[in-house]
DNA sequence: ACAGTTAGCCC
DNA sequence: GTACGGGCTAACTGTC
């Protein structure tokens, strides 16, 4: 046994996917008392360990604990029954500075320890310099585990080390400046350990048959461009040198099939080829991680918006309604041929709707359904000859700068909501999945932050109709529908910290024309009404100014450039509703573990959280449900949950309808 | 192999 | 005088 109270503990795996066949091959150790051990993963070092995390005085440190627990895990230790405890000092990086581009071992470690990484890089090095003599030889690229052991050892113990010094400064810093809120999201380790291994029942059969489906349409669409359009001429652009000058030669090339994916090169033939004038280009977009500066644009642009300009207005019209409806392939296709017909449109006009369709149906297959079947483990045939498997996707508590869960490998939360994937998901047997979200969460917030009490009042009636009605100063009954999505849309773009300007496009872009001028008039409205949000802006950018970072009511720090301040409210809105879930999270799963219930928490979409559970458990789960993510009596307005009930599929969301739910819930 | 660009889905 | 937020993934494209 080690000496040292304080053990910092650092593994090295062959890749990081611990669900498709990862595993941790050695690890180093520091501790608080000057030990620093290097040991391959045996079934002797795994019992050593195993007893140190039944020692309650024992504290590991982790960089990333839930990578590290979960390949312990996978080695036979409980991270769940530890019984000492845990540290996370990539976690305390992130709730001190929120808002960091970077996080990982190296960068904190050279930016606040001043530790020359030589150690640390070598392998990578070695990596790079052997891949192709290793590849020849074996067959497959050299992993950490092919390096010579001498430099893994260096490395492995380079990061403990490194964790440990990590956790000397940082864990005063956070004991000082937001204790609970560290709590929160170590404890969410555990959690999504619990969930990444309870992953998501998927039938992999219907997911076939969507993805073969789509395949056809595929092809149905692509015999149509080509014959719309092929054979064309594509031109290729190739950089030459001759006497040391560069040029650009363009070499022509004559293809018989069109890839609508090339929208460089082969979608500007096909549109000058059928007489369409190129005539609208990209936008240049703003860099991600919150880095100030644009990047891109001027392209010819090709996506929906551009598209439905492209096309005489019925036609238009049939893209916009398909795709705010979920249209099947097959009601679009009729229905594009239906009004070129009646409408005696020219054949080219055919181009961008059938790009489109081609577009989606290509992302169908691609993002999600190729996942769904090829990513799931445990593939078993039921008794009724289907077959199902689980997806485990990886959860990350705090990989985005404003507090946000993530989840990848693969997402699940940007699928599409009328479309096919959601019909894959399925429930286990004698389960049904709750999915419950905060309803109106970041408006509450808002209306939280601003005090303001007509936004409160309306908040749990109709909030963007009280504030057309409002801004338009007309009666609630005589607002149009229209102008209530105006408001809306201004109510967002509030939020999202943007201008007359911005709103004014983003309503033209989602089909509902607006001016610059009634973009003002809006916004204009909306200050005047509610002069609360003004303040509140004005009130952030002063403590911005004061402290060069701002402070969520959980004591979530973001620092933002004072050029990026107009990003404030958003971090604060987006943040405190990303935290509020966190801490419901933690309540809930602590609760089912000490009632050893076997309810299980499967997944969060940002302002929902979802759990699986066992019917004979419902009556007694669903209500703490509802209590424990309500119980968050220190805000301006109430926060409330709202139910749905999956039996069968996830598409197949409804209200509950049973009596003890109405009774017990409401 | 890698980075930049575009596109499209979610809250 | 100013500005829509936060994510993930795939395909294409040109450069190293």
């Amino acid at each position: 046994m080690l000496k040292g109270k304080i053990i910092a503990l650092d593994l090295e795996t062959n890749g990081l996917d611990p669900y498709h066949g990862d595993r941790a091959f050695c690890m180093g150790l520091k501790t608080n008392v000057g030990e620093k051990i290097y040991k391959r993963v045996t079934r002797e070092s795994i019992t050593w360990l195993k007893r140190m995390f039944n020692d309650a005085s024992k504290t590991f440190v982790f960089h990333n604990a839930k990578f590290d627990l979960t390949m312990l895990m996978m080695e036979g230790i409980d991270p769940f029954s530890m019984k000492a405890h845990f540290d996370c000092t990539l976690t305390m990086s992130k709730v001190l500075r929120s808002t960091a581009q970077n996080h990982d071992l190296r960068t904190l470690t050279v930016k606040l320890l001043k530790r020359d990484p030589k150690d640390k890089d070598d392998i990578q090095t070695w990596i790079k310099q052997s891949t192709r003599a290793f590849n020849k030889e074996h067959g497959r690229k050299p992993g950490f585990n092919d390096a010579p052991e001498e430099m893994v050892k260096r490395r492995v113990l380079w990061d403990a080390e490194s964790t440990l010094m990590l956790y000397q400064l940082l864990k005063p810093h956070v004991e000082d400046v937001c204790p609970h809120l560290y709590e929160t999201e170590r404890m969410l380790h555990l959690v999504c350990i619990d969930m990444e291994r309870t992953g998501i029942l998927i039938d992999i059969t219907k997911a076939k048959q969507l993805r073969d489906k789509a395949t056809k349409e595929l092809e149905r669409l692509q015999v149509d461009l080509d014959a719309l359009v092929c054979p064309m001429t594509i031109i290729k652009k190739k950089k030459r040198k001759r006497k040391g000058e560069t040029y650009i030669e363009e070499i022509p090339e004559e293809i018989i099939s069109l890839n609508p994916g090339s929208s460089a090169i082969h979608l500007p033939a096909a549109f000058t080829k059928m007489g369409i004038p190129l005539k609208y280009r990209t936008e240049s977009k703003k860099k991600s991680k919150g880095q100030p500066g644009r990047t891109g644009g001027g392209n010819w642009s090709f996506d929906e918006y551009a598209m439905v300009r492209y096309v005489s207005k019925p036609l238009a019209g049939v893209i916009r309604e398909s795709s705010e409806e979920g249209w099947s392939v097959d009601k679009y296709y009729r229905e594009v041929y239906r009004v070129l017909k009646k409408h005696k449109l020219h054949k080219r006009e055919l181009l961008p709707p059938l790009i489109l369709k081609h577009r989606e149906l290509s992302k169908m297959i691609s993002t999600y359904y190729s996942h769904l079947i090829d990513d799931c483990v445990d593939v078993k045939i039921t008794p009724t000859g289907r077959e199902i498997g689980v997806l485990h996707c990886k959860f990350n508590p705090s990989e985005a700068m404003t507090g946000r869960f993530s989840v990848s490998k693969p997402s699940l939360q940007n699928w599409p909501r009328l479309l096919g994937p959601r019909q894959c998901v399925i429930v286990r047997k004698g389960r049904r999945n709750w999915h419950s979200d905060y309803q109106q969460v970041e408006m509450k917030m808002f209306v939280h932050f601003a005090r303001d009490k007509v936004m409160a009042k309306a908040i749990s009636e109709d909030i963007h109709l009280t504030v057309a009605a409002k801004i338009y100063e007309l009666p609630k009954k005589k607002v149009s529908s229209e102008q209530r999505k105006r408001a809306k849309g201004t109510n967002f773009g509030i939020i999202y910290g943007a201008g007359a300007k911005k709103i004014a496009e983003t309503l033209t872009r989602k089909g509902l024309p607006t001016s610059e001028f009634e973009g003002k008039t809006l916004v204009a409205g909306y200050h005047r009404q509610f002069p609360s949000v003004r303040r509140t802006t004005q009130g952030l950018a002063t403590e911005l100014r004061r402290d060069g970072y701002i402070v969520n009511p959980f004591g979530r720090r973001y620092h933002i450039p004072s050029s990026l301040g107009y990003k404030s409210l958003n971090y604060m809105c987006q943040g405190t509703s990303a935290d509020l879930m966190k801490a419901a999270m933690v309540k809930i799963w602590l609760w089912l573990r000490k009632h050893k219930l076997r309810s299980k928490m499967i997944m969060t979409i940002h302002d929902e959280i979802v759990l699986e559970v066992v019917r004979a458990e419902e009556k007694l789960v669903v209500p703490k449900m509802k209590e424990l993510m309500e119980d968050l009596r220190s805000f301006f307005v109430p926060i409330t949950v709202d139910f749905k009930v999956v039996s069968k599929r996830w598409s197949q969301k409804t209200n509950p309808e049973m009596e003890w739910f109405k009774k017990k819930v409401g």
